[in-house]
DNA sequence: GATGAATGAGCGTTCATTCAT
DNA sequence: TATGAATGAACGCTCATTCAT
């Protein structure tokens, strides 16, 4: 018996944090290519190649597993967020807060890229992975947040989050299907777009 | 057999496009009321009192019914634009633009404006009902349209037509949800915010 | 085309009305055979041959159908304990209560008198078929009515009725597994026990 | 290792027994508390707090365990009634066995009396734990074992030996549903109408 | 022997789709 | 063509049971 036993773990946690994982991961896949409405729990332990049955003994539902995934984007990005909002003018934190959220999809991209069966009207959906969003979620808190404080523009709150997010939302899913992925770019013209509009971008009128 | 069938449409041709409408009208409310996803054909079918083989005599499944009212869409949405994309500079081809969608949305929205199911993760579906797809895609060609033929600023277009697609609808989602249902302050904002960003809305900053 | 079309059925409700049958059939041998709360929505189905779907287009669940049979028994037998309520006086009420339960059990015995999975612990489940239940909840409530009208003994009633109940149950069921079946010697039993009670049947004492 | 372990029974024994108990006792609530069909081997391990592959230790299946029940009430109730079996003439002995059996129950009851699932169409099952079917089958024996040594009528046994069981479990059964609890008077019912009948009863006649 | 996760059959049910009428 | 019952795959989920630890 080895004396570092104290630091290893039994091989039964670990074939329990395997799949875990595992379901977590087939689950984001599925969401991702099929949306969170298709995607069916079989269709995630399918994936895994684990049983039926033991999807069940980690997640009770597909709401669950969602929520799990959502968490754990949440989890990752809300600390970078947070860094961001109390220093520097409005400016400068939306600049910051959109290169961090475009950092952080470029990062994770890989995985919720997936393609979408093609035939499908799916309509524009974007961020259907739960880590997006959660992820989106925290922006908008965020934007809000700043606007209300009196660090924005002082307009239509609802309507000013929305558009940003919205703007952010458009621009990254767009920058996630270019090669290379260049997010200081997509993170200049979201900015630029956000705080000046079109004009602001212009040189040649009409 | 009536001696009258010979002075109009035959009988059955009459039913036949009472029967589609009734269809069609059956899905959109569906598809409003349930979402795209969750909406099933059984549910279509039942509200048109039909049998429920009669649908797949006008539709081969949900995809074609929902592509038959996006067209329907599009098609009644289509000449408004049309008419916009000659005249004017861009700006105001921009302002008329979001007003057409806005109104539009207004005039339709009885039907998709319908209740979710709330507890739901449903993350940000927009445009969910056949029509506003159709219409947010002419609007966007338009867009891109302008942009191309150099009636924009000369920046990335498809970052540009994105984000101002983007604002559009999140904007004119937003609309729908208040009330009393204010298309002028909605088209004032989104255009603002399009082409001046959130600077050229703020008296104050920070 | 028959002339005699007027009497005829089309062929859609005659596999309609066969298929109810079907599934009534298949219900009574499979309550009979594992019981109620054993038997499966699938094991009704398997039976009948039909799709699984096919079930649902005619009951919507094992309750569903279990009512049904209890209604069809007590349908049939309810006249036949009516008209014996109002004559006589309580000794031939009881007999030709006992007698015309008996002999009701013997015609229709085929069905439910079928076999139980042998090793089972089975624990004396009488009257497992529906159409048993709901004529015995005829025979009680006769009986009952019958008592608290005076027409017999003035003891506890309910006990009285439960006990009658119970003898002709067990009776009735033994009588099922012999061969020949004989409702006569079986009811002349039943009878004087109820009436008489053991000191009536005996002719020697210990 | 503790010394100790020398003068009492190894651990290991002790647990096993108290495994065993504690299953057995699980086991009896459950089977009390759902009924023997609705019951799970899950339902029974999960009150234990032992793990699920334990119970496959001790017993191979819901029906083993019940059965081991069913064998502890009866070890528990064999030498009482035994005990009534060789003395007294048959009125005697019957009327002991009634008031046997049914403080048996009485005493028993807490356990097994416990609701059923109200709505479900349950008819009549009696003796649905397995102490009281043991004890059952026991009151059976002895009542056929008297009869067929002529300590009773001479008529036929089987019948007999039925209805007087039935009589005995159904106003059992009737009895523990009132409050108080009234074995006499119980068990003076049950006595009088299977030694006498109705007719024993009674006071008034139509 | 105890554990408890994995297994996979099976359940009730819904649904898109077919096809005889 | 319209009808609507039949079909059977698929779904979410539970369960008895096994077996590596």
């Amino acid at each position: 018996m080895p004396d570092d036993a104290s630091i290893s773990v039994g091989k039964r946690e670990q074939t329990k944090v395997q799949n875990r994982l595992a379901i977590l991961d087939a689950a984001r896949e599925v969401f991702g290519e099929l949306g969170y409405e298709t995607a069916t729990v079989r269709d995630i332990i399918r994936r895994t190649g684990l049983a039926a049955g033991t999807f069940y003994n980690y997640y009770r539902s597909k709401e669950e597993v969602f929520a799990a995934l959502a968490d754990d984007g949440a989890r990752r990005f809300a600390p970078i967020l947070k860094a961001l909002r109390s220093k520097g003018n409005f400016d400068t934190f939306v600049r910051e807060a959109i290169v961090a959220y475009f950092e952080f999809m470029a990062d994770e991209h890989i995985t919720w890229a997936a393609r979408r069966p093609a035939g499908e009207p799916h309509i524009h959906v974007q961020g259907e992975t739960p880590e997006m969003a959660a992820v989106f979620a925290e922006v908008k808190d965020a934007i809000e947040d700043a606007i209300q404080r009196g660090h924005g523009p002082a307009s239509d709150s609802e309507y000013m989050a929305a558009a940003c997010i919205a703007v952010a939302r458009e621009v990254g899913d767009k920058m996630l299907m270019r090669r290379p992925i260049d997010t200081a770019a997509a993170a200049d013209f979201a900015v630029d777009m956000i705080l000046n509009g079109l004009n602001g971008l212009r040189g040649a009128e009409v």
